[in-house]
DNA sequence: ATTTAGCACTCGCTGTTTAAGAGTGCTAAC
DNA sequence: GTTAGCACTCTTAAACAGCGAGTGCTAAAT
């Protein structure tokens, strides 16, 4: 257990080198008005607080620099709790300048901003338009074999894709076909359609259409969906005026992660409520593991269906960050349920 | 006028420093087996090629590297002539792996090809759909005062956007108006749409909705579109690779032009046909001083369409780069129209 | 039992010097 | 017209010294 002394060095400790991103001696911090103790007291301390693994060394006889298990601690127990930091909700309610109607829209601006007031990378997890639910779908014939198939959902996305039109399927079975979907499968979610048609509706399609054999590969074709959250992102770059990342070899791979889909999206994705924050290799790859990842969700009717996400290095204002991302992350969810009254 | 050995000098310099990236010396050029002459004689020609301006010391004793005008002089007079490589052509057959069906997969594979295969970064500016023919349109309510316009295309493609739906419509004439629509304007692309329908609809409009004044503001709302052509990009990070951005103060202005939609549209926009170079202070934007853009353009059923483009440092394997993109852009083209049948 | 002053020691950084190497321009000879 | 020779320039890398920031430890002070 720690001493109350050594979480206020600790703290002192991670709070400068968050700023001035230099390993921190014991001098600098008895200089402090509110430190008493002579640099001898606080190099003991710091030597039992590198022990402990919440600091580390560069070499041998350099200033500490905070520990990955140092980081975590800090998140953990050391932030001023968030209510404190209140004052600066509504903030942002000021930054969406341009008044936004799409969804697309807001996400968009909202990453924007975030890393424009942070200097680090912002990323928006759009919500999974195959959660949504369908509106109305049409398929719309564009030449003799193809066809475009649309579906609408209920928040107003659209999904579309080209199909090729078998010759064997009857044009009378096709329009059946369509108002059998839109007729019972309004209010059900794009993802689960075909399992739903599966399950109760190949009575019904038996009954009314002629050829059901070739409807049912056609069928797949149709709904077959691949995903489509969509990532938006903000201040791609501002890595590269991060001083720890100020070396190219060490940028080259983090932009790449960036820019691969599948890892992002990964790395991005939560499940859980509010916001959480993965430090370093606790993002499970190598490419971030002198990163951190500020998660936070938002919602829908209460629902979660997406996340904003900063990625920044290890060494993060996590306070301003952490706060920040709270209020964004409300204000977004209000924001997107004005849209759908 | 160049005799023919200062040509060969430098066709023989430029190749060599494309090659190897450092400053081309006399003795250098003088050891290649096909040259005949002492280091003496190639520095009293070097001489007058940096008098003439197609090259450049980098310090006052140092070897020569290709000038700005260099490159230009390389490229339009000293590269072997395109139809000499015509046995790449075909290449780029076999490197679409997978069979692409839609027109966007095309051009993400066809911008990923290239930059794998050159290590630059390549750019795909899709077609504006702003200038493909309706197909059909259609309104679709989401809630009492939302709906979503769909507009298809004659290629398959599908524009879309939530409008709002003005208390004082007549839903009668929501409906006539859509028919109208799409039984008269069928074939119309879909940016003419409203000059069309103000010079040649309104009376029919005039004859058909109860509220006409109203319909009008509606239709602006409708109609208004902005600008929708489609960047693909393959390596982006690629740029970081090259020796000569090997310093980040120099890669992140090129980093962020890349992100820039609006400055990368320009760039990449061109209306010629066939393959254009543009070396240098030739692309007139700071940040790509030291850059060299390739643009090839492909077309659709003869009328161009879109560009794919490569942008590397101005030091670029001209030969290759210029063929292959040649040779891609004819694919590309073939495979567009393959689509369309 | 803490705390602190003092001191020897370790690194990293900066600036200087040095030497090697690549290349040039010019001149005089071929 | 060509080339050998040479003095000169500039860059790069390595070696070295000195400074400053910081540490750990010990012994004295509180």
């Amino acid at each position: 257990m720690l001493t109350e002394r050594q979480l206020f060095i600790l703290r002192v400790l991670i709070d400068d080198y968050i700023k001035h991103v230099e390993p921190v001696g014991s001098r600098t911090i008895s200089k402090r008005e509110d430190i008493t103790y002579s640099p001898a007291t606080i190099r003991n301390e710091l030597a039992d607080l590198e022990d402990l693994g919440f600091l580390e060394k560069t070499h041998t006889s350099s200033g500490r620099i905070p520990s990955e298990k140092g980081y975590r601690f800090y998140v953990d127990h050391l932030l001023p709790s968030l209510s404190m930091s209140e004052g600066e909700i509504g903030h942002s309610e000021l930054l969406f300048t341009e008044k936004v109607q799409e969804a697309e829209a807001l996400f968009d601006q909202s990453a924007k901003i975030l890393s424009d007031l942070t200097n680090y990378t912002s990323v928006v997890l759009g919500p999974n338009a195959l959660d949504m639910k369908l509106k109305h779908m049409q398929i719309i014939p564009i030449s003799s074999q193809m066809a475009v198939a649309i579906f609408v959902t209920n928040t107003g996305h659209v999904e579309n894709r080209q199909i090729v039109l078998p010759d064997t399927i009857e044009p009378s079975d096709l329009e059946k076909l369509v108002n059998i979907l839109n007729e019972r499968l309004a209010g059900v979610r794009l993802i689960e359609l075909n399992t739903r048609i599966q399950k109760e509706l190949s009575a019904v399609f038996k009954k009314h259409l002629q050829d059901y054999q070739n409807t049912g590969v056609f069928l797949d074709q149709l709904l077959l969906w691949s995903k489509k959250e969509k990532l938006f992102y903000g201040g791609k770059t501002n890595m590269l005026s991060q001083p720890e990342f100020r070396d190219l070899d060490k940028v080259r791979p983090l932009l790449d992660f960036l820019e691969t889909r599948d890892l992002m999206e990964k790395l991005v994705s939560s499940t859980e409520k509010g916001v959480t924050v993965r430090i370093g290799t606790e993002n499970e790859h190598e490419a971030m593991k002198n990163c951190s990842v500020i998660n936070a969700s938002y919602t829908m009717h209460g629902k979660h269906i997406g996340t904003i996400s900063l990625i920044g290095p290890t060494r993060m204002e996590y306070k301003k960050v952490i706060s920040l991302l709270d209020s964004l992350s409300k204000e977004m969810t209000t924001r997107l349920n004005d849209f759908s009254d």
